[in-house]
DNA sequence: GCATATATGTAATACACACTACAAAAATAG
DNA sequence: CTATTTTTGTAGTGTGTATTACATATATGC
């Protein structure tokens, strides 16, 4: 190896003319418009109009659309997603707390004023059926909050806050299958209220290890 | 009132050139294109292609696309919802079997391989965020579906076979904002059985009227 | 047979969209 | 100052879309 001539430049100024934005700040507003119209219903030209940056340097900074969304869609899941899946990985948590905590805040972030209605992943399986570059990424996005799920329960399996003859699979994508559903509610404008009703209603499935419930008792079959 | 001068005429044959197609089997068949690509999916060319017709003969017979989509959303629920959920509407039935039954053959009719996965009126819904006038459509759509699940819950809280304290309306909802999440799943590739799981998943949430489940206990709060 | 009414087939129109050439601008490197 | 590199802004290109003119074909009413 020849000498490297100890080129570290760790604050190497670019050489060509500047950017007049931030990439960050633009991702965020782009985020923002996709989360309100969904990828088909967005165009460039909405995206243009929204940051105020023109079509040309859009395409430098991010790629195509297609790329583009995907950027979107990781921004958002880091943004939302994942903050909100965190607490759900605690190895020794209670898990049908958490995972109350993580419904019940779903509902109301689903239908919080401050952003457009329902969730960005959710909304983009439902617009692309999970089909095509943009769906498949959408569709392991959502998966990652199911493997979250499922851990949960595995652990409150293992340390007592579940019971333990729980199918954790099938709750746990029983869970995700019903926040999908909220989400496209509350993208088509179901109330808050309506929503967290509904969350309560959900939450009666996970079988608390401390108070057992029911496992398999059929009734009399009459 | 005039001499109504007997023009009955009930068999009357039209004047100009006939038709040379079924508009009732072409709108079948455009019911499977719209139920496999979706509403923005599916251009008139893909509807020209698959029924043989050309584009004014469709547009003579079903006016512009979103008056098409509305005749062919309407034929899938007469065909594929309506059927469904008649069971439901009989006073005296067992609530909690006939919406087993339901939610049971859901899942089977989601994942048929003789037709495209999932739900028409779910997946409309989805794609539009139920939004404009056939998503709008679609909403009324699934909300026959939560109508007819309320009735079956409210004459099974009647008839005894729901227990009495059961919130309905909740848990109409929910059921319908599961059935919503397990369309959304199903159109993008879940199996048959890992949805029939979740649909035995769901139905536990359906309190007997004859073995009641728990219904406020809380456990220790520690 | 002739006027009328409806359906067909070809081809055109108008528009929105994703995407991009190209020249001017604004920075750094030497 | 000059050359180089990157961004900007304008103005396009090409493609797919829904929708429709228009001439032709085929039926009925009288």
């Amino acid at each position: 190896m020849p000498a490297v001539k100890h080129t570290v430049r760790s604050q190497e100024a670019k050489r060509g003319r500047p950017r007049t934005f931030d990439p960050d700040r633009a991702l965020d507003t782009i985020v923002d418009v996709f989360w309100e119209s969904g990828y088909t219903g967005t165009s460039y030209k909405a995206m243009v109009q929204a940051t105020g940056i023109n079509q040309p340097s859009l395409y430098a900074a991010f790629g195509d659309k297609d790329t583009l969304f995907e950027k979107a869609l990781d921004r958002y899941f880091e943004r939302y997603g994942r903050p909100a899946l965190t607490p759900l990985l605690n190895r020794d948590v209670d898990a049908p707390r958490v995972i109350a905590d993580w419904l019940r805040a779903g509902a109301r972030n689903l239908t919080d004023r401050s952003h457009p209605p329902g969730c960005l992943i959710v909304g983009t399986i439902g617009e692309s059926g999970g089909d095509g570059r943009i769906g498949q990424h959408a569709c392991r996005c959502l998966a990652a909050t199911e493997v979250a799920l499922r851990q949960c329960l595995q652990n409150g399996v293992r340390n007592g806050s579940v019971e333990k003859a729980t199918d954790v699979d099938a709750l746990a994508r029983t869970l995700t299958v019903a926040w999908t559903g909220m989400g496209i509610f509350a993208r088509s404008g179901t109330s808050r209220d309506q929503l967290s009703d509904v969350a309560e209603t959900i939450l009666r499935l996970i079988p608390d290890g401390r108070s057992p419930a029911r496992t398999e008792q059929g009734p009399a079959d009459a």
